[in-house]
DNA sequence: ACCCAGGGTCATA
DNA sequence: TATGACCATGGG
């Protein structure tokens, strides 16, 4: 049901307002953060990147060089803290691969969307959601971020099966929204996000919920 | 004490 | 292709 979700954008921006994701000061950050956070709650992720600035690492070259030892204690309050920093050196090394060292940002310019898509695939540590954030965030392009709560949503709708494919739920979403509008791509995940922190967790709390009235929770779900 | 968080990889069937 | 184990910290 692609035509619910800008209802459900315009819904949960009247709620809840622009969110001005993704929180970060560079697309460098971005693209860190986005590894950082995989199933990590962000506050924890705000301190290891305090770290990483702290010893100035937030830096293709600095992440690069750093000993593996104490990157590992910048990221140790993002948990999971050596595989992160295995894939934070995966990510830095294919931004040096492709000449974007000194500018991550400019890694936009290497190639359209879809090649770009399947380059970021291809390094260790980033699937579908990161390469996704990271096309979204920090390169700017039109891509829609699907995620856990987003998968719950469209359950809790009624749209979707709780197993629904990646790809599918993503389709499913971004035809229901303008073509090529970055902007309102970056706000809805945002702000599907914000409503789950607040109504979607394990126990579904729904007064108060701005789609309490189109949501199919308690009635039999069609699949 | 238990559950979860803005996932991904790897081994197994 | 589809599960399950594993990775680790911090808050509710």
């Amino acid at each position: 049901m692609p035509e619910n979700w800008s209802v459900v954008y315009q819904t949960l921006l009247e709620a809840f307002g622009p969110q001005h994701w993704w929180p970060a000061d560079t697309p460098l950050e971005v693209m860190v953060g986005a590894i950082l956070t995989q199933n990590t709650a962000w506050r924890n992720v705000e301190q290891a990147i305090a770290r990483l600035k702290a010893s100035g690492s937030l830096e293709v070259r600095a992440i690069l060089e750093r000993p593996a030892e104490q990157l590992e204690q910048d990221l140790r309050p993002a948990g999971y803290f050596r595989v992160k920093a295995v894939r934070l050196r995966a990510l830095c090394r294919f931004l040096e691969q492709q000449g974007c060292a000194e500018a991550p940002a400019s890694l936009a310019e290497k190639g359209d969307t879809a090649s770009l898509r399947q380059r970021l695939l291809d390094v260790h540590g980033i699937g579908e959601e990161t390469a996704d954030s990271i096309l979204l965030y920090a390169l700017e392009k039109p891509v829609m971020v699907v995620d856990a709560y987003t998968r719950r949503l469209s359950q809790r709708m009624g749209w979707s099966g709780p197993r629904i494919a990646y790809a599918s739920l993503q389709k499913d979403v971004d035809a229901g929204l303008p073509p090529g509008d970055t902007g309102i791509r970056k706000e809805l995940h945002a702000l599907i996000v914000q409503l789950g922190k607040e109504f979607c967790r394990a126990r579904p709390r729904c007064p108060g919920c701005p789609l309490q009235k189109q949501c199919a929770h308690g009635r039999p779900v069609s699949h």
